[in-house]
DNA sequence: GTAGGGTTAG
């Protein structure tokens, strides 16, 4: 490399005004001297020009960047190579891929910042190229260090041989620093494999609060709220205070648990960092998915700035809560406030119109979603179409649309197509839906014991002994009921035929008093949803111990009568309980919710939110 | 000059 051609001979005040300029990152006045520069033939040193670029990269200035870059690759001049790295970075940062590549291919020489640069580069979706540079440095006999490692970590996701190249990373000994540990954890966390997120987690001797949340953050995501927030409370007693990456995936937990009293706890800290648009779209999400749509309403209100994300769990919100008709209105103010429907923002919006029973609005939407917002219908797209036509008893047209769908119909979609059978008892078309589903998903018991239950109560005997036979061959048992509540910050839990709460007596005793009074204001036990094929009196008894009826005994007991009895089930709500809740809501005068993993029930004066379909 | 953590559906 040589030095810059004319800096040392000449000094000139060019230079150096140029080199203030640069210091000062006063952009515009560094241009102007470096034309005047480039006029006069003579050039800085290597740390003003990586000044200089450091500035274009930090505010985003493009057109300079690339001036720079001219520049310095003028007649003559040979840059160092930490300065074309830093040039590297900042396209880089523009995502300027292709430039970055071009300058890449072009480097004489390349050392371990490269071939860093450009693998962070790559390692957002380009996994494979990623990688693949990994290997190609390798091979030109660049060591790679902590850095590298940490950015081809985030790469790894769907890599099969990640403990491979874990031992790699132990081997050299880059284990010990903590942004390889964090990204470890990352990549294990995303492979849904907390074994071994937990494992390096446990093993290290410092940690910062990044590693924190990276741990809290992958129990988060994998739908494991208690360890999220047991290792939550351990994050505090080991005297770190909570950011904002925290909080988000404390609410997420949360949110998963539906634990809203804890949510409300943790919205007092979120209001530190009230600006933080992440933060606020996880507490909406929170406050929907608890059921409180008051406390998400005036959260998204109280937004400064709301991107798609905050309009979109809001519309899913109201939707899934029942509130069709403002779902459908917000989504008109989404539009006027110029945010762009994405594809998860149009699946709120059918959900809404199938809620509502707006049958003509959501085929509109259906049709329309491509010319109006440019997302191409997904499996899910059609799943709600599919359920707003079975709400509508147009089964034929479900499943018409099911053959036509552009993609392969799925379990899901079947199941949706099951449900919309169940509603309208048909039979013969059930049996279809559910014959699918099990080819689909031969593990999941529910539908086995769903195709039982309709052979049952169509007294088909046979059929019934062959599902349980099935089932016993391939060693499926049914997933017992499980019902949540959170009463003054405790979760109890009520699980089918377990008598292990300190207050069962109490509470069964009470339930049958509750069961007798309900019977006199016209409740009939539905027989049709019981599980087993059992006769009578029989029957009864097994439906009057569901999990959620004993919660939400519990929760009448327990909870001052103004606040609403919030239940978290397991299994979706079987259609007696469905009943109950709604005649106890309006004999009672309390107003009961209940979310199932897919749907909510609003109960209030006899009435649910679902509109008596799920 | 190069690196790690958080949000919407299913």
């Amino acid at each position: 490399m040589k030095p810059p051609l004319r800096y040392v001979a000449d000094p000139s005040p060019l230079v150096n005004e140029f080199a203030n300029f640069c210091h000062q990152w006063d952009l515009h006045r560094a241009m102007r001297a470096m034309d005047a520069m480039e006029r006069h033939g003579v050039f800085a040193d290597a740390i003003t020009y990586s000044e200089l670029i450091k500035c274009c990269s930090a505010r985003g200035a493009v057109q300079e960047g690339k001036r720079v870059h001219e520049h310095i690759f003028c007649k003559g001049y040979e840059p160092k190579m930490f300065v074309v790295n830093t040039l590297l970075n900042m396209y880089v940062k523009f995502n300027l891929l292709e430039e970055a590549e071009d300058l890449f291919d072009e480097m004489p020489e390349r050392n371990v910042v490269s071939w860093t640069t450009m693998i962070s580069a790559y390692s957002n979706k380009l996994n494979d190229k990623a990688l693949k540079c990994l290997i190609l440095m390798f091979r030109e006999g660049v060591r790679p260090n902590m850095f590298t490692y940490s950015s081809v970590l985030r790469a790894c996701d769907g890599l099969p041989n990640l403990r491979q190249l874990h031992c790699g990373i132990i081997k050299t000994g880059l284990e010990s620093d903590v942004f390889v540990r964090s990204a470890l954890i990352d990549v294990y966390s995303k492979w849904s494999d907390l074994d071994n997120a937990l494992g390096v987690f446990d093993e290290m001797p410092t940690r910062d609060l990044v590693v924190w949340n990276s741990i809290i953050g992958g129990f988060a995501q994998n739908s494991d709220g208690n360890e999220a927030l047991n290792l939550f409370k351990r994050m505090k007693r080991a005297g770190f205070l909570a950011d904002q990456a925290t909080l988000t995936s404390v609410l997420r937990a949360c949110t998963g648990l539906a634990l809203l009293e804890l949510g409300r706890q943790v919205h007092v800290h979120v209001l530190k960092f009230d600006q933080d648009l992440i933060l606020n779209n996880a507490l909406i999400d929170m406050y929907c998915k608890c059921g409180s749509l008051e406390d998400a309403n005036s959260a998204f209100s109280r937004m400064v700035e709301k991107d798609v994300i905050s309009w979109s769990t809001m519309v899913a919100g109201l939707a899934q809560n029942g509130y069709s008709r403002q779902a459908l209105e917000l989504f008109e103010s989404m539009k006027e406030s110029g945010s762009r429907p994405n594809y998860i923002t149009v699946l709120g919006v059918l959900f809404a119109c199938s809620h509502a029973g707006l049958v003509e609005k959501g085929w509109y939407y259906f049709r329309s979603m491509k010319k109006l917002f440019g997302v191409d219908p997904g499996r899910e797209h059609y799943g709600c179409l599919i359920d707003l036509l079975g709400r509508a008893g147009r089964l034929d047209e479900a499943v018409k649309l099911i053959h036509e769908m552009e993609c392969e119909p799925d379990s899901v979609t079947w199941r949706t197509l099951l449900g919309a059978c169940r509603v309208h008892r048909n039979v013969d078309l059930a049996i279809y839906a559910a014959k699918k589903i099990i080819e689909l998903e031969p593990e999941d018991a529910g539908t086995y014991i769903l195709l039982s239950n309709i052979y049952a109560n169509t007294q088909r005997w046979e059929d019934v002994a062959e599902v349980r036979k099935t089932m016993t061959n391939r060693g499926i048992r049914k997933t017992p009921g499980c019902s949540w509540i959170e009463v003054d910050k405790q979760i109890h839990v009520f699980i089918l035929g377990d008598t292990s709460h300190p207050k069962i007596e109490e509470i069964v005793q009470r339930l049958n008093d509750l069961i007798e009074r309900v019977m006199g204001v016209g409740y009939v036990p539905d027989t049709n949803f019981v599980l087993q094929d059992l006769e009578g009196e029989q029957k009864e008894d097994s439906l009057r111990y569901h999990s959620e009826k004993l919660a939400i005994m519990f929760g009448l007991m327990n909870l001052s009568r103004e606040k609403t009895v919030r239940i978290r089930k397991n299994l979706r709500i079987c259609g007696d309980c469905h009943v109950f809740a709604k005649v106890v809501s309006r004999m009672e005068h309390r107003s009961i919710v209940i979310r199932d993993p897919i749907r909510y029930h609003h109960f209030q004066d006899g009435v649910c939110s679902c509109g008596d379909y799920w």
